[in-house]
RNA sequence: GGACGAUUAGCUCAGUUGGGAGAGCAUCGCCCUUACAAGGCGAGGGUCACUGGUUCGAGCCCAGUAUCGUCCA
């Protein structure tokens, strides 16, 4: 074996063989166990959070295998309308100079297809070199014929339920897009701006009760002022109350408006009175509905001002209430000029009463970055009342639990207040609404146009055409547990794999995904008793990753880390290039590549996929977003060597020897009986840590056992044994070392696929397990088992450690060479104290570099000597040509100091009464005994104190 | 404005029936000891954000304050 671990040497051609010989798929027994992987973007590529989350997905599965679960982890990628649209719009602009239009709608899909034919592996391989075992030939895409059919199946039947129902809204538009985006899809930013307060003439006359003509409105959205339909004071308003009933008539375009009553008007906030502008602005709409005022577009797609308005009902329909004229001195004008230019016709015509710095929200697409407009156009909408009590139900009643808990309330709060969802989207990329139109403008719904015809018996002669609009692409992945497993077909992955055992995802989806994976699951999947069924029994809701200083990783702030770079490592030069490579502005390039240069001034050094994968396992803790620190991943990267040299020397000192194997007499060492007994602890620990979700504490338990049980203590301690022990003594440690190392390995190989397979392979045959599968992840998970902790051997090998570190103490403290062999001389030993002497004096002399042991008798003093105390026994190491009286004198002060705090602080607490006659009696023995071991431990320290300070 | 989370060693973080403050990294000292210098051995370092309460006993439970973060409106 090499010196050092090399993780590149091994990992993919492992990872072949595995693939090759079929061990991802299910084995067919067992009870089923599945995990969905929320798919991503198929033309995208992994970043350090996918990572995480399937590295956890991947332990699970593992952990699963092992435990002779039938397991499937369902993969496949997302289609992901906007985002794919967008990389290919942008890679045409670049390339060809073309836009989407140039190409046609069909070509232009053609051209996404090629580009996910070219891209679409990325993810895949990323996903092979994080050791994922995955079934890749059940690998799936969003707009495959399946899952396509799926689709069209579940807005055919919920359209027939009347769960789904087009019409005209007020929906989320993006001008830049040319899409309707839903509520989710808004990011809303605090943004400080302006209030513009707007004298709005009073009709016929009328004038307030302070005697003006006019009444005084405030807003945010002057520009908007041209599709106003009415004004609106608090029906409790004194000041207005009166008004009601009366009309305005609205500048710059002469329309006559009435003022209305409606609690929408805060008496306190503004002036009280707020214009109303139904179709652009979604409070307003509501207050247009309440009191039939007419709804007047006056924005096109781009968000620029109409020449001519379009005129609504509050049903949607057009309608002649109000003349259409705009002032075309604004027609075309882009939103935010005709903004400024309608504030300065106010202020020309003298109605611009006062602008007010105004913090407001804004509302911001999440994708295009620009200020989303609510507008009037048709649209599907999903009618999510009736999907989501059942949903609601499922949680409260614990059939889908979230990990952690707290998430389960923003759950509830979003479903309990939900709103209809806007599904369709006017894309190109996606799948494409299953409705068409005749010539009059009818709809009609089915899975195709000849079902349509056929259902609706319409001949040949009639025109039908189908919607261009596509649907949200969440819309699809809502199906993803059941239609990935072959839905709406009754198939037997149906019946072993659904419901599926956890989901795996970020907060940030809940909404987006999850919450709408429950309803639709839950609709359209019952079990054998009619009872709907979930997509997933637990949803386990990792954090996000951030940066090193804590920032969110991002595209444009470039800090994304590619997690194979933390595998293979990279060049400075390399990453730059990655980062900045493509970047629309030169600006933001320079930044990113400053702050790379500060992050990772030599570039990234290979760690190994191992690391990588345990570094993520112990990070997760539940709850909390994740700082990514790279000394954490080189920690472990250390760790996986420790592993590899601790392999290596009981490789050195088994292979070609006698193990036991074909039995033979073997004679455990006190050791060897204790490290198993530490083991199975350790195997109780992982356990419990893997079936709660606590990988963290399942990786921390894993390395302290190996690094700080197994390496630094049980393997020194072997060297006595097999340097100098007997025959059966050497058997028997042989045999301790092959089967811990053995087990332990299959113990963290659902974390560590790679080096503990490479190590196992050279281990297993000289242990005596009966393998009939060459892989260790086809082994069988260690159980804890209760008879192989002994008591005696655990308390004994302690007394060992504390003997060996206080000499280390003080070898240390003294400055002695660990290679220099020392004299000891044992004072006040116990009957136990000779006893465990006795029977380890080659473990103690081995670790503490010992030259002789020697009892002195009750009544012997001993040479001048440093002390360490060990219960009641004085470890003396004479000081003689070695240690400095005054420097012993004041290590002595030091160690006295410390018990002095302890007996203190002790005695205070015995000797209060109500500690004495409140605290359970464990407690108080407890606490005795740490008192009475301090003191003996101190009056030791104090004689010894004496007897030096004399010299 | 509402909800949730966080605040523990220089840094990143554990600490789940309330009963001796922990890990990794960093720091300091010694050591190329036949698995490992990506290492070994030893050491130092904390008013557990603040205030009050419950309790014999609080990092942990309760109330409030401050700062930061996230989601919702």
């Amino acid at each position: 074996m090499e010196k050092t671990f090399n993780p590149s040497q091994i990992e993919q051609a492992l990872y072949s063989s595995w693939e090759e010989k079929g061990y991802f798929s299910p084995t067919g027994e067992g009870d089923g166990y599945c995990i969905a992987i929320p798919p991503p973007n198929v033309t995208g590529s992994l970043h350090m959070g996918h990572a995480f989350q399937q590295t956890i997905m991947d332990t699970l599965i593992r952990y699963q295998r092992m435990q002779g679960k039938n397991t499937l982890w369902q993969t496949g990628t997302d289609h992901a309308g906007i985002a794919t649209q967008m990389v290919v719009e942008r890679k045409i602009a670049a390339e060809e100079d073309k836009t989407r239009h140039d190409y046609g709608r069909d070509a232009f899909i053609d051209k996404i297809w090629e580009w996910k034919e070219e891209s679409g592996g990325n993810i895949g391989e990323q996903m092979r070199r994080l050791g994922n075992s995955i079934d890749w030939s059940r690998e799936r895409f969003t707009m495959d014929d399946g899952m396509s059919e799926a689709v069209q199946e579940v807005f055919v039947r919920l359209f027939e339920d009347d769960l789904i129902y087009r019409g005209k809204r007020l929906v989320n538009w993006d001008p830049k897009l040319h899409t309707a985006i839903s509520d989710l899809e808004v990011e809303n930013k605090d943004k400080k701006g302006h209030m513009w307060h707007f004298r709005y003439p009073l009709a016929d006359g009328v004038k307030t009760q302070d005697g003006k003509d006019y009444i005084v409105v405030a807003t945010t959205r002057p520009e908007t002022m041209l599709g106003d339909t009415g004004v609106a004071v608090n029906p409790e308003d004194p000041r207005y109350k009166d008004l009601i009933g009366k009309n305005i008539l609205l500048p710059l375009v002469n329309r006559l408006i009435p003022i209305v009553g409606d609690d929408h008007a805060d008496i306190e906030k503004g002036t009280g009175c707020v214009k109303i502008t139904p179709a652009h602005d979604f409070n307003d709409n509501e207050v247009g509905k309440r009191h039939n005022l007419p709804m007047i577009n006056i924005l096109d797609k781009d968000a620029a001002i109409l020449a001519d308005a379009e005129v609504y009902n509050t049903n949607g329909e057009l309608s002649d209430d109000y003349d259409t004229t705009l002032p075309s001195e604004y027609a075309g004008l882009d939103r935010f000029k005709a903004r400024k230019a309608i504030v300065s016709k106010f202020e020309e015509l003298g109605l611009l009463e006062e602008i007010k710095d105004h913090d407001l929200t804004v509302p911001y697409g999440d994708r295009s970055g620009v200020v989303i407009e609510p507008l009037l156009t048709d649209q599907w909408y999903v009618r999510v009342e009736k999907l989501a009590g059942p949903a609601i139900k499922a949680v409260e009643d614990g059939e889908i639990e979230f990990v952690p808990k707290q998430y389960e309330n923003m759950y509830f709060a979003w479903m309990r207040d939900i709103q209809d969802w806007c599904i369709s989207r006017q894309l190109w990329w996606g799948h494409r609404i299953p409705a068409w139109y005749d010539e009059s403008g009818k709809v009609y719904v089915g899975r195709t146009e000849d079902d349509v015809r056929n259902n609706h018996n319409l001949d040949a002669s009639v025109v039908l055409k189908q919607d261009n609009d596509v649907l949200d692409t969440w819309f699809s992945s809502a199906l993803w547990t059941f239609s990935t497993l072959g839905w709406p077909e009754k198939t037997e992955d149906l019946k072993n794999f659904h419901p599926t055992d956890v989901l795996v995802t970020g907060f940030d989806i809940i909404f987006f995904w999850v919450a709408r994976m429950i309803m639709m699951t839950m609709h359209f999947n019952k079990d054998e008793n009619g009872k709907a069924q979930v997509p997933f029994k637990k949803v386990y809701v990792t954090g996000l990753i951030r940066d090193e200083n804590g920032d969110k990783m991002s595209k444009s702030k470039g800090n994304v880390v590619d997690p194979l770079d933390m595998i293979d490592g990279i060049s400075l030069e390399d990453l730059l290039e990655k980062r900045t490579g493509n970047m629309m502005q030169p600006k933001l390039a320079e930044k990113i590549a400053k702050l790379t240069r500060k992050e990772y001034p030599e570039g990234i050094e290979a760690h190994g996929t191992d690391a990588l994968r345990f570094t993520l396992s112990a990070v997760a803790s539940t709850g909390r977003d994740i700082s990514w620190d790279m000394k954490r991943l080189e920690g472990y990267r250390n760790f996986t060597n420790k592993i590899w040299n601790a392999s290596r020397y009981v490789l050195m000192n088994t292979e070609e020897h006698d193990c036991g194997k074909d039995g033979g007499e073997m004679q455990l060492s006190l050791a060897d009986r204790w490290i198993i007994g530490q083991f199975q602890q350790t195997v109780k620990t992982v356990h419990t840590a893997f079936d709660t979700f606590r990988f963290d504490l399942a990786a921390q338990a894993l390395y302290e056992f190996t690094w700080n049980q197994f390496c630094d203590w049980y393997l020194e301690l072997t060297k006595p044994v097999l340097f100098k022990g007997n025959e059966a003594e050497q058997r028997a440690t042989r045999h301790t070392l092959v089967t811990v190392l053995e087990a332990l390995l299959r113990l963290m190989h659902p974390i560590m696929p790679y080096i503990t397979e490479t190590i196992w392979q050279r281990v297993v045959p000289l242990t005596s397990q009966q393998v009939s599968i060459d892989s260790i992840m086809m082994q069988t998970y260690p159980q804890f088992d209760e008879n192989q902790l002994d008591e005696l051997a655990i308390s004994d090998l302690e007394w060992v450690k504390s003997f060996v570190i206080a000499i280390r103490n003080i070898r240390g403290e003294m400055d002695i060479a660990p290679s220099k062999p020392l004299p000891v001389f044992l004072k006040g030993s116990s009957v136990d104290d000779i006893r465990r002497l006795e029977n380890n004096k080659s473990f103690l002399s081995a670790l503490a570099k010992l030259e002789s042991i020697e009892v002195l008798h009750a009544d012997e003093q001993g040479p001048a000597s440093a002390t360490a105390v060990i219960g009641d026994m004085s470890v003396l190491i004479p000081m003689a040509g070695l240690i400095d009286v005054d420097a012993e004198l004041a290590r002595l002060s030091k160690a006295m100091e410390k018990l002095e705090k302890d007996v203190q602080r002790t005695r205070g607490k015995l000797s209060n009464e109500n500690f004495v006659s409140k605290a359970p009696d464990a407690v108080i023995a407890k606490e005795q005994e740490k008192l009475a071991d301090a003191e003996s431990m101190l009056a030791t320290l104090a004689e010894q104190k004496q007897t030096i300070a004399n010299l």
